[in-house]
DNA sequence: ATAATATGAATCGCATACGATGTATCGTAT
DNA sequence: ATACGATACATCGTATGCGATTCATATTAT
């Protein structure tokens, strides 16, 4: 079978056990994965604003509006207006949230994959993590070679430069 | 850094090079990648049922139904109720479609990921695929101890047993 | 033959996800 | 001081993607 079709494909089933596992443990909490990791991020950080969260996570800014508004109605969220800056709104987790933080929550989107990376030996995961390397090295190159704007698109994987991003979901 | 985040994070990643990089490439024919799978494995079947598609494509049901319902007002594609079985619906592709069926359009889903491909030495192309599948087969039996009920789910990366197969997208 | 059940598809509601556009605000150049 | 561009965010339109429900049609059981 062609490479690439086994890898396109294999990408698409990741992705969608991803997606579809770790959403069968969230929702015990109410609330959704790209729900999670917003939380996840905003607790990290305490105070975020939209932009910072679109570069965390690597969402476009419309979508971050879209989920933190819907965690905003579920009272999850809370905005301010920033006093430095009137564009920026200032997002923090609700007092009721803040309260009970609960772990798990935080700990949603890893949870499946460490069940699934048990099953294999340390020396079978090294294996996995260094294929992955390799394909994400290459995209990245390509991506260069084609001039995707996207500058901050190639900063995922990398953290950032942020240190209390250790949180993050 | 932890293994789990890490693959997770890159599982996230390359699923969002390929729906962007392809998309960029499939949307100069004027259809979207999920649409794009369709009409390739419609082109590959001539004619089949939203529930084939559905398998094949590893999609639920009622997404396939919505691009299939799409891909129709777009005059791409064409519904008939079949004969046999007046609940089916037989899907293939429109008369204007079927003539100057480009073969570019088929391959769209591949092409991204090839030019990727070729920027590494076939060493590391083989290494790639041997954690990937490493880690397909560890998610794979995960789902069947969490007895994930979706054994159509399992077929994926497969082709299924159907020979007609080879050109879908 | 009729009732109960199963199946294929459409539809609805919801949640991503993104680009494009609009609006308010900020900085800066003139 | 004003005008212009940049920035932060919200909003809209569109397209997945899925579960739940509904509807019509088949199949099976009685």
């Amino acid at each position: 079978m062609d490479k690439a079709v086994f890898i396109r494909e294999s990408i698409y089933f990741l992705h969608r056990y991803m997606m579809k596992s770790l959403q069968k443990q969230a929702e015990d909490h109410g609330v959704t994965i790209p729900q999670a990791r917003v939380i996840g991020d905003v607790y990290a950080h305490k105070i975020v604003s939209i932009k910072q969260l679109s570069q965390n996570l690597k969402m476009t800014q419309s979508t971050v509006s879209d989920i933190v508004e819907r965690l905003v109605s579920k009272g999850f969220l809370v905005k301010t207006a920033n006093a430095n800056d009137k564009r920026v709104v200032d997002i923090s987790l609700s007092a009721e949230l803040a309260e009970d933080i609960n772990e798990s929550i935080l700990q949603i989107a890893n949870e499946s994959l460490t069940g699934v990376l048990n099953l294999l030996t340390p020396n079978q995961q090294e294996k996995i993590v260094e294929g992955m390397q390799l394909l994400v090295s290459a995209v990245k190159e390509k991506m260069k070679a084609e001039g995707m704007d996207n500058y901050q698109f190639f900063d995922i994987l990398y953290f950032s430069n942020d240190q209390n991003n250790k949180n993050r979901i």
